[in-house]
DNA sequence: ATGGCGCCACATTGGCGA
C-alpha cells in the first residue's frame, strides 16, 4: 500500500497535477491539505474518474482537507472530537483495516502572535485524541502538513530558523509528544538525502536553492512501521509549471 | 533588508501562508 500526502495550495488551481501525481505514482491513498474549496465545489467527479474514491471537509479561501482512496472509505469523520474549531484541518477515514488520518496543523504564523497559541492548543487536542485513536486503530497513519521542521537537519539555514515558528522549541515538544504515543517518522527509517526538505518559498528561488524545510510527514504506529518498505519525498512535483510550494511525501507499506 | 511569490476575495489591494 503506497500513501501519501500533499500540501496542494488550491485544489482548483492544482487538479491537473494531482491527477499526474495519480497517474505517475500510483498512490492507495493520498491525503490533501490547503484544498481551499467548499464542499460543493470539489472535484469528485474528476477524480473519482481516475479510480479513486474521496471524502473532503472544505471551507472556502482557506484550510481544507481531503482523503483519496482505491479502496473504499469507512467511518469517516471530520475534525477532532471535543475541540471546537472552525478551520477544516482534519479528516479521519478507515481503509481496509487502516485508520487514515489526514491533519493540515496551522502555520502559527510568529511564536508571539494569538495563532501560535492557537497552534499549540490545537496540537494539544491532537494529541489527547490520537491516544484513544489508537487504542482503538493500532493500525495508524498520520499524514499531513505538521508545520513543524522536528529537526535541524530539517531545516536549511537552522540559524537563522533558530526559535522561529516551525522550528521552536514548543513545536518541535509537540512533535516529540507525537512520536511519544508511539509514532514513528516513516522518513527517517531509511538513509535519506542530506538537505531533503519538503516545502520551500515560492519567492526568492526558494526551490532552486533548495532553501527548504521539512514539515510535511507521514508518522506510522508500531504496527505500521514494520511493513515500511520506502519512504520519500517526491520533488518532482515541485518542479513543473505552477507548482505548489509543497512537495508531496510517499511512505510505501507491504500487505 | 519585512523585500520577495502565489492564491483568494465584499478583488485591481490586502490578508495569509511558511
Amino acid at each position: 500500500m503506497k500513501l501519501a500526502a500533499w500540501n496542494v495550495n488550491s485544489l482548483k488551481v492544482r487538479l491537473p497535477q494531482l491527477l499526474d501525481f495519480l497517474a505517475m505514482r500510483q498512490p492507495d491513498v493520498v491525503c490533501l491539505q490547503e484544498t481551499k474549496l467548499e464542499n460543493h465545489n470539489f472535484p469528485k467527479a474528476e477524480i473519482e474518474a481516475v479510480g479513486y474514491q474521496v471524502a473532503f471537509s472544505g471551507q472556502k479561501t482557506y484550510n481544507g482537507v481531503a482523503i483519496l482512496s482505491k479502496k473504499p472509505l469507512v467511518d469517516v469523520q471530520a475534525g477532532i472530537p471535543g475541540f471546537e474549531d472552525e478551520q477544516k484541518r482534519v479528516l479521519a477515514a478507515t481503509v481496509n483495516d487502516t485508520r487514515i488520518v489526514c491533519i493540515y496543523i496551522p502555520n502559527g504564523q510568529s511564536v508571539d502572535s494569538d495563532k501560535f497559541q492557537y497552534k499549540l492548543k490545537w496540537l494539544t487536542a491532537l494529541t489527547g485524541w490520537l491516544k484513544d485513536e489508537l487504542t482503538r486503530h493500532p493500525r495508524l497513519a498520520l499524514l499531513g502538513d505538521y508545520n513543524i521542521a522536528p529537526e535541524d537537519r530539517d531545516v536549511h539555514d537552522p540559524v537563522a530558523w533558530k526559535d522561529q515558528v516551525l522550528c521552536s522549541e514548543p513545536e518541535r515538544d509537540a512533535f516529540r509528544k507525537l512520536i511519544a504515543l508511539g509514532l514513528k517518522d516513516s522518513f527517517r527509517l531509511f538513509e535519506q538525502p542530506e538537505e531533503s526538505y519538503s516545502w520551500w518559498d515560492y519567492r526568492m528561488m526558494g526551490f532552486r536553492r533548495n532553501h527548504g524545510l521539512r514539515i510535511d510527514h507521514i508518522l506510522l504506529s508500531e504496527a505500521l512501521a514494520t511493513h515500511c518498505t520506502e519512504s520519500l519525498i517526491d520533488r518532482d512535483m515541485r518542479k513543473l509549471e505552477r507548482p505548489s510550494d509543497h512537495a508531496p511525501v510517499i511512505a510505501t507499506l507491504t500487505d
